[in-house]
DNA sequence: GCGACAG
DNA sequence: ATCTTGTCGC
């Protein structure tokens, strides 16, 4: 986040968000979506931009010298999810694993984030960026060795105005291969609603077909990519993605990374994507049943419950919680170890570290923590919680 | 004046 | 990002 603070992004960002001194400046007259925009300066937006050009020219859109798709092993994804009306979110990382020709999930990381700054078409680097870097930081710390290949973000690489989308930008900072995987057409000048019409009636009838997106300069933007044979539900039958190289990867190779993680029957989103965002929507679903009545240590709880527990550890401390129903607990502190009837390895390993982590969570806040519903991270081993950091990532198997 | 504009 | 509605398939 350092070089956020060389712009003077951290340090302005009270003024500017929260309202204080918005009238100082003169709000932007292009790119108004609603009135938190208006409190970020054009002056701001400039700055931005000019970030955005310094950094395309140091992107390589060409694969590593030396470096093919076969030697892929590991892709990660990230995506975030918002608590709706509020400017907090879930970011979340996962780390898939090519065995043959299937994608197994191997880390898994959610933290909080307060989205400080509005969503600006162009410029969602600034909302975004902050919660990756993050995420890539706890990943170093805690699991260094499961680190991917390559990241997909959920955003445009060089399909944006100035060829550095939040894709481009991450993968610049920190010398990652990065792909960008939007969902929606971006417009902008040198690629107007017109080429976006076009590209939207193009027929791509077949998973894997693909047509370019082409600029009226004739710069290919990327690809616009039909992913999944299968129909969503309620959705298009050939819902597509468009598809951009992040860094340290040509257009062309960034298609066929995404293609490589469609799961037969799944997602038209690439599978690790599609897996962050889930786990981003579990855990706002959890917080939404809980957050009118707790305080914002009840909602790290549960990115920790998510972070640390898989599925089967959560349903036996669901269990245990059960058992203990009879007595008036109000607290997770409040239960004596020897009231549960449970082995007691289950007790030193699950229970206590638990409640020595949260020990004035309520029975209210635990239940909604602990039944939260992952399926998709099923059938994977089991992370120590003892020897476990609150705030820190599980590794979620090998 | 309104709509469009990755998430 | 968020909401909705209708439709298909298990």
């Amino acid at each position: 986040m350092s070089y956020l603070l060389s712009l003077g992004l951290l340090g302005h960002r009270s003024v500017f968000w929260r309202g204080a001194c918005a009238a100082a400046t003169r709000p932007v007259t292009e790119h108004v979506q609603n009135l938190e925009t208006a409190s970020v300066t054009s002056f701001q937006l400039k700055e931005w931009e000019c970030l955005q050009k310094s950094l395309r020219s140091r992107l390589r859109d060409w694969d590593d010298e030396g470096w093919t798709i076969d030697d892929l092993r590991r892709i990660g994804g990230l995506d975030i999810g918002f608590e709706d009306g509020t400017n907090r979110a879930t970011a979340v990382l996962v780390v898939c694993e090519l065995r043959g020709c299937h994608l197994k999930l191997i880390y898994e990381d959610s933290v909080d984030v307060d989205m400080a700054l509005p969503y600006i078409s162009g410029f969602l680097f600034v909302r975004e960026i902050p919660a990756y870097e993050l995420l890539l930081q706890r990943l170093r710390d805690s699991a260094p060795d499961v680190e991917p290949d390559v990241f997909l973000v959920d955003g445009s690489g060089l399909f944006h105005p100035r060829q550095c989308g939040s894709a481009s930008h991450f993968g610049i900072l920190h010398n990652l291969r990065t792909v960008g995987v939007a969902k929606k057409l971006l417009c902008f000048e040198d690629f107007d609603r017109e080429h976006g019409q076009t590209v939207e009636e193009k027929v791509l009838s077949r998973p894997g077909d693909s047509t370019p997106l082409v600029g009226t300069s004739g710069f290919i933007y990327g690809f616009a990519v039909r992913t999944s044979a299968a129909r969503a539900k309620g959705q298009d039958s050939s819902r597509r993605v468009y598809v951009s190289a992040g860094h340290r990867f040509s257009q062309d190779t960034a298609k066929n990374v995404v293609l490589m993680c469609n799961v037969e029957g799944g997602s038209y989103m690439p599978e690790p994507i599609r897996l962050a965002d889930l786990t981003g929507r579990a855990i706002e679903r959890a917080w939404k049943q809980i957050h009118s009545t707790s305080e914002p240590q009840a909602r790290q709880m549960i990115m920790d419950v998510s972070n640390l527990l898989d599925d089967k550890q959560r349903k036996t401390l669901v269990a245990i919680l059960d058992e203990v129903e009879a007595e008036p607990c109000a607290v997770l502190s409040s239960i004596s170890a020897d009231s549960i009837k449970r082995k007691q390895a289950t007790k030193d390993e699950l229970f206590e570290p638990l409640q020595d982590m949260y020990p004035d969570a309520t029975m209210l806040e635990l239940r909604a923590a602990l039944k939260m519903e992952k399926p998709w991270a099923t059938d994977l081993r089991k992370a120590s919680l003892r020897h476990q950091q609150a705030g820190r990532a599980m590794r979620l198997s090998r």
